[in-house]
RNA sequence: GCGCUUGUAGCUCAGCAGGAUAGAGCGACCGCCUCCUAAGCGGUAGGUCAUCGGUUCGAUUCCGAUCAAGCGCACCA
């Protein structure tokens, strides 16, 4: 039900073709109070064609309305202020939220097209790192977006599994390296052997032909170097599955950069085809200054192939096994250039889908105002940071609830909900500097805080069924005190909220809006005793109910569970 | 130098295709648990919306310039 409608028909009806329904309803808007409606029409655009006051204007239409679908239609100053129906809207937003339970708010923006999504994407023999949280979680909860809006989306790890540093770190391992300490920690280890390496080669720069010569061997197939890949690729997965499952993300594919070497040589062929590849000082290149970019570098001077000659073949092959509608890259902002010179070479190559290519961008995660880097000792461990969460969700616990059954479980809920929410709550493309104390907290504008709105109508509900309590048989759902309005309102808009979380790929909308439904609950709960016994008993439990399924699915399409005690 | 992104309260940020007195959280100060979980609710203090122009009946919002910050700018990914 639009609502929205009922006050553009009221409108058209009054103008009588004096403004399009189209202008009608690109002018109403929705005010900043809900003391002045629910909508809103300024008419300064009809000033200068009915050349009247916009005050006379908004008096004389606010009193031809017909009054049948709002409360009180009234002009105010040059406005005219819409008033829902509440009852008649209360009574049925609840009820079609209970019917439709978690379905609430599905739509079909996709015809059910496939939209594969490269993401995380961390590196082998190195630790998952707070910017991977970024992609990883981001990514995550389009993921969810897509398939409430009737997209199929494909998560993609796209590891970085390949490349000169294998053969460093085989090299590495063949020197200082032990297979029980390997297993032990594998992550680590491999770091340890790998920045050992660089720091010898300062004195030794012999180990890097060593280096290069291992590499060379693991391109050419030699068996123990590519059964020593296989043991370090296997065994960095391992260990960041610990974390995947920690943060309740699964993949659809593994497939990364190694998947495509022998994808390579069919891209470079189709580009000599088509006469783009030019030699410059001494590399092969596709020159982009039509479209204003550096020019894609396809071959080194020693004839090795980059990363952007591997996306090329990987972005090929997604269209050829997905034939996806849309292809996502949730890749930080530092890379733009690089997307864009992709899509440039997929255009040049005549393939018009390269629009339907998107780069999700993301800000910046630093430390102390400085980029994070391995190299520095700049590190932030995601690990760590999900364990110090977790810890201190226990904590919190045995303060505030320590009679809770299944504390473990609730806290590593709670931890693990309030990094991911921490990093889901703002815009995409700000940067942010790390601050642990901030990405644990739970009082205020958290995860924590809606996961503990939801659990207090729970409860409520909880209460309720112990008690029978609202068991009419011809309910009757109709609202009308202004606490419960401000909450009907925002639990109205739950459709037109995931609309445009995904068209913008942003999951801070449905952050956002999950802290205002929850600041509204809250609001709603310190003002109204729910489980009273009278006529608008039935009507409140619907809406505490309403308000759980809200935002337990809001949490959800975020990658964020929703305990039903805390 | 060029390109991308950002600039709103002490701090972190909202402000959805321009519209009615610019909002929230944190921090500070002050209230509220004989009542459904106080991880909560309420109040006070705090802003020339970076600056200057332009478009418009109307600009925090759109356009341009300037200033400041971050990130990129061919043989890493």
């Amino acid at each position: 039900m639009n609502y929205r409608n009922f006050v553009v028909n009221a409108l058209a009806d009054v103008l009588e073709g004096q403004l399009e329904k189209d202008t009608i309803n690109k002018t109403i808007e929705k005010p900043k109070s809900l003391a002045l409606g629910d909508y809103a029409f300024p008419t300064f655009p009809l000033a200068k064609i009915l050349k009247k006051a916009p005050q006379i204007i908004a008096s004389e239409i606010a009193a031809k309305i017909d009054h049948k679908e709002f409360d009180k239609v009234q002009a105010v100053g040059p406005y005219i202020n819409f008033f829902l129906n509440k009852k008649k809207y209360s009574d049925s937003i609840l009820r079609q939220i209970l019917v439709e339970g978690s379905a609430y708010g599905n739509q079909n923006l996709g015809d059910n097209g496939n939209v594969p999504i490269d993401m995380s994407s961390p590196n082998i023999a190195k630790p998952i790192s707070m910017g991977h949280l970024r992609s990883t979680v981001i990514g995550n909860s389009i993921a969810k977006l897509l398939a409430k809006t009737n997209y199929h989306p494909i998560k993609i790890n796209h590891l970085g599994d390949w490349g000169t540093q294998f053969g460093k770190l085989i090299e590495a391992y063949k020197l200082w390296g032990s297979e029980e300490e390997v297993k032990a920690d594998p992550i680590n280890k491999l770091l340890e052997y790998y920045v050992r390496f660089h720091k010898e080669d300062v004195e030794h720069p012999e180990l890097d032909d060593e280096a290069r010569a291992w590499f060379k061997r693991l391109e050419d197939g030699d068996p123990e170097a590519v059964s020593l890949w296989k043991w370090f690729r296997s065994e960095s997965l391992k260990s960041f599955m610990k974390i995947y499952n920690k943060l309740g993300v699964k993949f659809d594919s593994f497939n990364g950069e190694a998947f495509y070497n022998d994808k390579m040589d069919e891209v470079v062929t189709l580009l000599e085809q088509k006469d783009l590849l030019q030699e410059s000082r001494g590399a092969q290149i596709v020159d982009l200054s039509k479209y204003n970019l550096n020019p894609a570098l396809i071959k080194k001077t020693d004839g090795a192939t980059l990363y952007i000659t591997r996306d090329l073949a990987a972005a090929i092959y997604r269209k050829r096994t997905y034939s996806f509608v849309q292809s996502l890259y949730v890749v930080g902002n530092e890379q733009t250039n690089h997307f864009k010179q992709l899509k440039a070479v997929l255009k040049e190559l005549g393939e018009e889908w390269s629009d339907d290519i998107h780069h999700i961008p993301f800000g910046l995660i630093t430390q102390g105002g400085k980029k994070l880097s391995t190299r520095a000792g700049r590190v932030i461990l995601l690990d760590e940071v999900l364990d110090d969460a977790v810890q201190l969700a226990e904590q919190q616990i045995e303060e505030k609830n320590p009679d809770l059954k299944d504390k473990e479980t609730v806290a590593k809920q709670v931890g693990v909900g309030a990094v991911i929410f921490h990093d889901l709550k703002n815009e995409r493309m700000n940067n942010f500097d790390f601050n642990l104390e901030e990405v644990v907290r739970f009082e205020g504008e958290t995860g924590p805080y809606v996961q503990y709105s939801h659990a207090r109508a729970m409860s409520i509900l909880r209460k309720a069924k112990a008690q029978n309590a609202g068991e009419v048989p011809e309910p009757d759902y109709q609202l009308s005190d202004e606490e419960s309005w401000e909450v009907l309102r925002l639990l109205g808009s739950f459709s037109a909220i995931i609309k445009r979380a995904v068209e913008e790929y942003e999951p801070s909308v449905i952050a956002k809006y999950s802290l205002h439904l929850a600041k509204s609950f809250n609001k709603y709960y310190a003002h109204t005793k729910v489980l009273k016994e009278d006529a608008q008993l039935s009507a409140r439990l619907a809406l505490v109910e309403s308000v759980a399924i809200v935002l337990k699915e809001s949490l959800r399409l975020l990658g964020v569970q929703a305990p039903e005690e805390m």
